[in-house]
DNA sequence: GAAGCTTTTGTGAACGGTCACATGTACCGT
DNA sequence: ACGGTACATGTGACCGTTCACAAAAGCTTC
């Protein structure tokens, strides 16, 4: 899997010039600007501001000035003489998650749109030091906002340690309200599912969990154990996984060892998918024999075999939501709550009732 | 799937506060600190980028200081002075692709260990003027380099015309070369999934394709048809589909009303996912009737049914060498150049031999 | 054609750091 | 006690922009 061609193509490159020339090719700025426009910078500084006071033909000699040299305003100046750095900070998680994923692309655009941009650092991993740090790392860009979907149980602990003044908002809840906290309500979303099984006539009903430090993994398993304890089912200690469809599938392969369950309630659609593998290959049938849901609804759900019956999140409502609570809170409307966004059970051929 | 619930908890807000101190809690700044520790400003820039020639005394009092007020040090002002933004900009698609977002996962790790941190803006589509305001904001950012995921055609118009003067990398490859170009050889792996079909006895094999504005779909037709045409087999107009799941679903229902085909190439593991569910529901058996395979390799492909025979890429490497090109440029070891890694084939249960 | 007003343009200072250079202090040998 | 050297610290200027304020220019109006 390494590298296997390697074609370099040297070309003539025009840095042979730069030693010609001693002087550095300084990018333009807007001194540079005014003296070839023959307007001083505040002039410059007006039109970049579109300011409304400046007569029409200054402003297109400016223009155009600051076209033909290709004059880009210094973004550093500007976020010092301003204090405003116009950044909103994203703490993510290193992942390649669907649900996250999705959410920060929503968040982009959202934010573009109001003029922000955007700073992004994972968490190696989910240790409190490394969260820590990532922390401190986007404090120090003097972002404005913060928006945090990087969902281990510690990262609470560090926001608290911290005592962030920008205003913030977690994607996910732990039921103690920090700053703002804005999520799918996973332990509806996980009744749900439980729910579905339960009614189906299902009994014996495991559930494969998330890593326990992640919240949604904690929710999910809260929910599946309330829905079974109000059911007054047999609860069983969850299988701790790590969201892989890997995971899924060994576990499916030493679970159904013992077929002692009927249905099985999973954390997310990859392990889902792999626990169905196994399913297969232990020559069981879905939903015939095991009934299986997943969590998510990944585009891939609906096509996998058979069809997964899972739980649907909007990820994308999340995050647009989640920039459209901080930039209310930056106009001054400060409001510390918690929102919670509902989950959406989607039933498709992977769960079945019961057969006696 | 709206919000159903809303549980807003008003907390006292110590904003209060801010109302009797008229005046602003301005963050510290190295001045303040330099009075604190009863030092000079340029003492305590000196502790910031640890400079050698200062007494330990004097370096602890001023960290102690700073710990004790929570100084952080501006950025904007850093950049400002050093002409160094110490930001890579990410010109990504929008799009939560499993490919593009592995790989700037792993840039994002890459540039945080060599002190860089990384500015992502998205395409909102992929015509021409939505990739140059992209590339515009990217550049007033001033960042020092630049990585280009999006990768639509359109893009590299775009880098022409603007005339980038800072290093940047391509992940993809139109075979000219504008700055330094670093990809997975999409055409040898297309190469690698075609021949591989014909080895097993196939001679009609459709393709169902990317977008065509994507430079991948682009590259994994024409290594579709030069293998087909080596072979002397007749090449069909390639579907073009749209990555998803769901195309590979309607478009199988579609092309398995005449069954004028044995094996079938997509254009990512997706829509061979999709395409599988229709032969499923044809009451076609995979492999048996038809030979499936996918590209890229996602996690989850392993674990489909079948399991699919696709093309492995490396995006974690992807990333990482595009850090580590970009940083070698920056060193002042210029080398425009192109670098492809080989893609892998993986061959599982989604393809059989073709029974006469 | 000068006062008075509005519109347009220009000047100094500041934002918060770092650099180059100047100055102060401690130690050494003579 | 002296100068030389190395080390430690302080001072002024500057990065590129915007803000507050000052000044100039243009237009009415009498």
């Amino acid at each position: 899997m390494g590298i296997v061609q390697r074609v370099t193509v040297h070309i003539l490159d025009e840095t042979g010039y730069q030693q010609m020339e001693p002087e550095k090719v300084r990018a333009p700025n807007i001194r540079d600007v005014a003296r070839l426009a023959g307007v001083s910078y505040q002039t410059v500084s007006r039109v970049l501001n579109d300011s409304p006071s400046i007569r029409e033909t200054t402003k297109q000699r400016v223009l155009d000035v600051i076209q033909e040299v290709g004059y880009r305003p210094n973004q550093a100046a500007r976020a010092l003489v301003n204090r405003r750095s116009r950044t909103i900070g994203v703490l993510s998680s290193q992942s390649a998650h669907y649900g996250p994923t999705t959410s920060i692309n929503a968040i982009e655009v959202a934010a573009r749109e109001a003029g922000y941009r955007l700073s992004i650092t994972s968490t190696a991993s989910g240790d409190y030091a490394s969260i820590k740090s990532a922390l401190d790392y986007l404090l120090s860009q003097s972002i404005e906002a913060l928006v945090v979907i990087a969902p281990q149980a510690r990262v609470f602990d560090a926001l608290r340690d911290l005592s962030i003044t920008v205003p913030f908002v977690t994607l996910e809840s732990t039921g103690e309200n920090l700053g703002h906290s804005l999520s799918v309500d996973q332990v509806y979303g996980a009744r749900l599912a439980t729910r579905h099984l339960i009614e189906l006539g299902h009994t014996e009903i495991i559930h494969i969990s998330g890593p326990q430090d992640w919240i949604e993994a904690d929710a999910r398993m809260k929910g599946y154990l309330q829905e079974l304890g109000e059911a007054e089912l047999r609860t069983r200690a969850p299988i701790l996984g790590d969201w892989t469809a890997s995971f899924g599938y060994y576990a499916g392969l030493e679970l159904l060892r013992f077929r002692d369950f009927s249905a099985v309630f999973c954390g997310n659609d990859q392990m889902a998918l792999g626990f169905m593998h196994a399913c297969r290959e232990m020559g069981l049938d879905v939903p015939g024999d095991i009934s299986i849901v997943g969590f998510d609804d990944i585009p891939e759900a609906a096509h996998f075999f058979p069809p997964l019956t899972t739980v649907r999140q909007n990820f994308v409502e999340i995050g647009r939501r989640a920039i459209s609570i901080l930039l209310d809170e930056l106009r001054g409307e400060q409001e510390v709550g918690h929102e919670q966004i509902a989950p959406e059970l989607i039933v498709r051929a992977s769960t079945a009732r019961l057969s006696a």
